[in-house]
Parts: C-alpha cells; structure tokens; sequence
DNA sequence: TATGAATGAGTGTTCATTCAT
DNA sequence: TATGAATGAACACTCATTCAT
C-alpha cells in the first residue's frame, strides 16, 4: 500500500527507524496494525520496501540527462545536473536520512540500504568513464564512492534550515566535488565551438 | 567507571544506542545492572558520558601540533598531521559513530554529542585563520562546518574493511580536503628556507 | 473492563496498592499485562478507576431514602437505613480499605480517594440539616465529619470476623452514631400523629 | 541503634511504610546499610522494633493515673486525662500511624502492631470494670474494642492540621467518647464529697 | 479482506540485602 | 565492628506481532 510507505516515511523521519512503532505507521496511514502486515511481514519489510521505493524513485532522476550532456557540459554545469535533482529527490523521500543514517540496523535492511549508495555509485562511475575514458577503472571506482561519501556528509547542510542556508549548503556541495573531480576530468570539447 | 563506559562504547557499537540495552552493557561489564545505576542515572546518561569522554579524549588528539608548523607546514602535511591523529582516535572510540549518526535521540544527548562535531568544527577554523588570515570570518565558518562535513562522511571508508583499504580511505579523505581547502590557502614560506 | 477492576479489588485487598503488581491483577484478570495497559494508562490509573466505580456505587446506595423518612425517621432506625446500605456496599467492594487505608499514595489518587470520603460526609451534613435546621452551619460540618470518622473507625468490627461478629459490630458502631447525635437530633414529629 | 529507629519513625511517616526504602533509613541515621542490617535482620525487623518500642512507650503513658481517679473522676475529666497524655505521646512517635494504618503488611508486623491496639484494649477495660464492676465481661469488652476503634478514627482530627484545629480534633474525640461512654458509667461518688 | 483486541517477551530501572574489606 | 559497592530478582510498562471475527 503506497498510503503506508508514505506514513512510514514520515514516522522513520519523525522518531527514527528504531523509535518508530508500526501502530503509529498504520493509525498515520489510516488503517489497522493488522492491516499492516498483510502487506508486510514485520516492520523492517517496510523499511526495505520504503528503501527500495526510494531507489526506484532515484533512478529517475537524472532521466533528463543526455549522454551528450554528460560528455560535453563544463563540469561545474555537469555536477549542477547531478546534484540538483538529487536533491530534490530527497526533499520529496521523508525517512529517507533515517534510514540512510539509521543506527546499526539488521544486516538485511543494510543491504538494501547500502542499494541507494550503490546506485548512486554506479551512475557516478558512468559519468566519470565517458568523461574521462582514460582512467583506470580502480580510479574511476575510488572516484565515484567518494564522491557519494562527499554528498552523504554534506547533504544535511543541503537539506536542512531555511532556505538561504540550504541553498549555500547545495553550492558548498557542488564546489566541494567541483574540486575533488576538477583535477581528474577531461571533457571533450564541443565539436562545433572548437570549429570557431 | 571506565570499565562501564567501555563496554557501552562496545556495545553501542554492536547494537547502535537504540538497541542496546542496559543489562547488555553491564554484563559486557562483568557487572550486574544494579552496579551499572550506581555510576549512571539511566541509559541516556551513559551514552553522554561516553561522548563527554570522547570529547575530552578528542581535545587532546592534536595537541602536538605546534601553532609554528599550523602556519607554516605545507597543507598537504598539515592535513595529515590533522586527520592521522584523529583517525587513531577514532579508532580507540568504539561507538563513536552509534552516537554520532544514532537515531533521534533526546535533544540532550544530540546536543552532547553535538559538542563532537563543534569541537572539531573550532579547531579547524582556527587552522583556517592562521594560514590565511584576509578571509572573511563567514567564510572561515563555512569552510570549517564543510570540512568536518566531509571528514565525517569520508570516515567510515578510512575505519572500515582490510588495512589496505583503510589506508587508501584515509589519503582519499585528505585528498579531497587539500583539494577543498587548497584554493583558499595562502600558507606564510618559511623564513629560513626563504633566505637560501 | 469491569473484570480488570474486579481483580484489582481483589488483589488490593489482598496485598495492599504497593505491593499489588499490575502483572498479577492482569492475569488475576486472565489477561495479560499488555491488555490491562490498554484499558489504564498506569497502575495509578487502575486504583483511581476504582475509587471512582466505588464512588458511584456508593452514591446509589441511600437513593431509596425518602426525603420525608429522613426528616421523621426515629434516629435510631435513621441510622440503620444508612449505615446497613453503606455496610452492604462494602461488602461488594474488595480492595476500598487498601485504597481508602493505603499507605502513602500519589497525591492524585488521595484526591480522588478523598471523594469518598467527603461524598459521604456531604451525605450526612444533609441529613443533619433537615433534622436539627436550626445548629449552625460549622456544627454541622463538625458533626458530619466526626460522624465519617466514626464509621470509617468502627467499619472494620462490622465486615470482619464471624457473621455474629460482624452483625454486634454493625449494631455497635450504630450504637456510637446514635448517642453521638442523639443530643443534637431534633426530628420533628408526624404532624397527624402529633395532632391526635 | 536508637538512632535507627528514629530514623525509621521519620522515614516511615515521609513515605509509608512500603515507599520506604532501607537505605533512606541508614542514610538518615547517618550510616550505611551494611550497618543497618547489623542491627536489624530485615526492613520488617525494623518495624517490628518500632512498633515495639512505640508500645513501651505507650505503657508508660497513663502511670500519673491513680486507682482512686479512675474510679472516682467525672466521666469527662477521666477522659481528658486518658486521651490528652495518648495524643501527646502520638505527636512524637512519628511513623506511628504509618505503621498502624499501613497497607497490608504481613502477619507478623501486623501483629506486632496489633500488639498496640491490644495494649490500649486492656487499659480501658481496665478503667471500665474499675467504674462500672457489674458490667458483664463480654459489654466490657465490646465497649473497649469500640472505645479503641473511635480513638483511632479520630485521631486524625486531633493529630492533624493547625493548632486550633487539632484542638477542636481532640474535643470531639473525647466528646464522642464520652457520650458513649457516659450510659454504661456508674462513677462512685468520692465519699468526702458526699460528707458536705 | 480488514480489523483491532490481545499477546507476552523483553526493557529500563529499583531496592532489599550481602560480603569482602 | 562498620562500611558501601555490588548484587539480581522483580517491577511497571512497551510494542512487534497474531488471529478470531
């Protein structure tokens, strides 16, 4: 039921995983606790069902970027269309830090947690590939999990006061990998603008 | 008792905050939960006594440093007189991180363990102001809250798997710092090296 | 749940608010400790619940009384029209000494103990002011709270013990009542048969 | 350890007798538990000898009474020169009523405080047989027990409250029993009275 | 299918009691 | 003898989960 991953996302952000009682989730969703578990079998299934939501959620996000961008787009351009939308994306996934920076859950829900880095991870690499195609592929790894690891720390600053606030914590972020990928980025030129 | 504290770090770590319970961390101990109450008033205030604890431990992690080589040092050698230490701290600190990235605790312990974050946030600043001194004082703030920001987030990936792995995580948590604070660095030459 | 409160009547009868546990009240009840939570927010909750079911009991026990008896009634059968209804209500209502004799309760609870008490007292004031209208307003309040105080000291002779026990009890402690108002009763004749 | 037991009489009439816990006693006395249990094999051991040394003290109340006032006192000065000398000893035995009106205790403590009842029993029947020798055993008995049970009831009125309160109190308690009293009394006449 | 009352193991915490010093 | 740190059984209360309806 979207309606309970909804309330659990918002009691997740409210209390934490951990804190969090499915009686809330399900009176916040309108429905019985029994309700509840026939739709999932106990109260980490709701995590891993939210986090897979949300992973779901995050692979369209950058649909609007074209390979060509990817390659040509200066990079300060680039990380922009990246991060932009991404956090966007978290403002519309309450419960999403929760469970991202939840205490030491069960193995299993930090698995399918761990998916939301990976993935982004994997589309990192894939930028970092065909912009520079160069790099070995241990770089081009070490690369994109720092990165992730750079956005996962600094997103709060992003994400939360008011608005001022986030936004210079969106332009500390983009600056920050700005720098870190700057020295190792080598996109190739628009054809067109090297013809003039 | 140190013994108590100890076994809360460990188990914090084991269990996270939440999950942890009282009589875990006295039996951990090698004590009954009786013995446990007659050091702490309840298990909130364990884990601020563990993060007063890591604090103080956390003062004394640069003391070393002397203010003629924060002014002078190359950045590059500077960070990693900076990180080094505090990583070794980290790495005698067990549940650091349960409290750090806990769950929503009570507003006392967050502002207690808070008081980690801050701590290193004024250290850094003070670094930034003696190396270059024109900057704006925002400015200053900025940097530091994005510099523990990063430390933070880069972390688990200098504490975590196989030596190897440790040891790459931390030059790429410093990487990515020189290449942060790097720009607005203006390190004074050293007189004597000036003069040859 | 009116088996919950049956319990609890019971089981602070038998061993008194302190020592009663909420576990044995609950499967005193045959339910478990997590259902009696759901119906009293705590043990506190339990023994006010009770006191107020006694006091509404207690409140239906002289509604047979007629205005009229109570102003012609013979003190002596007066008394007895009050005091084997209160002593009949005892009888049904286990756990009210453990409540009304309790050692040191929550303020709260004494409060709300406490209305019984001063329910009954208002119940005799009544009675003294339509037989004796003319003693002033603090005798009357003196009188009535004594009279409680006689009841609530005597009690014990009229439930405990033997059946024959208990009936000389009853009769002694109508006895005391009798010659303690006896001298400020003023009832006021029959007309009709004050007229022949 | 007298100190103890004064320690237990003020912690007791504090909390009560169940609330009261055995390390408050020791810390009151201004000694540790340890030594405490020294003394006194158990919490109950602790009432038990309170209680007993209340009832010591209670016999020795009434010794300034002569035979010759018992017997030929006004029904209303005996009572006043029976209750005025209890209500005293009562104001400095703190943890007296704690323990008399104490929740359920168990049947040893309560028969030691029994004991207290009983020993007050026998001197007014004493006083009785003393003033009216035809009384058949069994009344002389039954008005004693009464007797003991109205001082107990209002005791409260006469302990309790500010000065004039407490006054008020201790008149309607000998008023009271002296109304019940006074039928079933035969004083003899002092013989000189008589001469005049 | 949806309900929600019922469950009961497990939690944080207390306190009468002990015993090595 | 006096200490007081240590004990651990027991308590009030919670909440993930079940199941008869």
């Amino acid at each position: 039921m979207e309606e309970l991953l909804t309330a659990a996302g918002e009691v997740f952000q409210e209390t934490g995983y951990e804190n969090a009682t499915t009686n809330a989730i399900a009176a916040r969703a309108g429905v019985s606790p029994g309700t509840l578990y026939q739709f999932f079998a106990n109260k980490q299934a709701i995590a891993e069902a939210l986090a897979n939501e949300y992973a779901a959620k995050n692979r369209d996000v950058h649909e609007g970027l074209e390979e060509i961008d990817v390659a040509q787009l200066p990079l300060h351009e680039l990380i922009s269309r990246l991060v932009i939308p991404f956090l966007e994306f978290r403002r519309t996934a309450p419960g999403f830090d929760a469970l991202f920076t939840g205490s030491v859950v069960s193995p299993e829900l930090a698995a399918r947690v761990q998916g939301l880095h990976t993935q982004l991870k994997h589309r990192i690499e894939r930028v970092i590939r065909v912009r520079s195609p160069k790099l070995p592929a241990e770089t081009v790894q070490t690369c994109a999990e720092t990165s992730v690891r750079i956005v996962k720390g600094l997103l709060p600053l992003a994400l939360e006061g008011t608005r001022r606030q986030r936004d210079a914590g969106a332009r500390e972020l983009m600056l920050v990998l700005e720098r870190y990928l700057g020295p190792i980025d080598e996109p190739r030129p628009r054809r067109n603008v090297g013809n003039r």
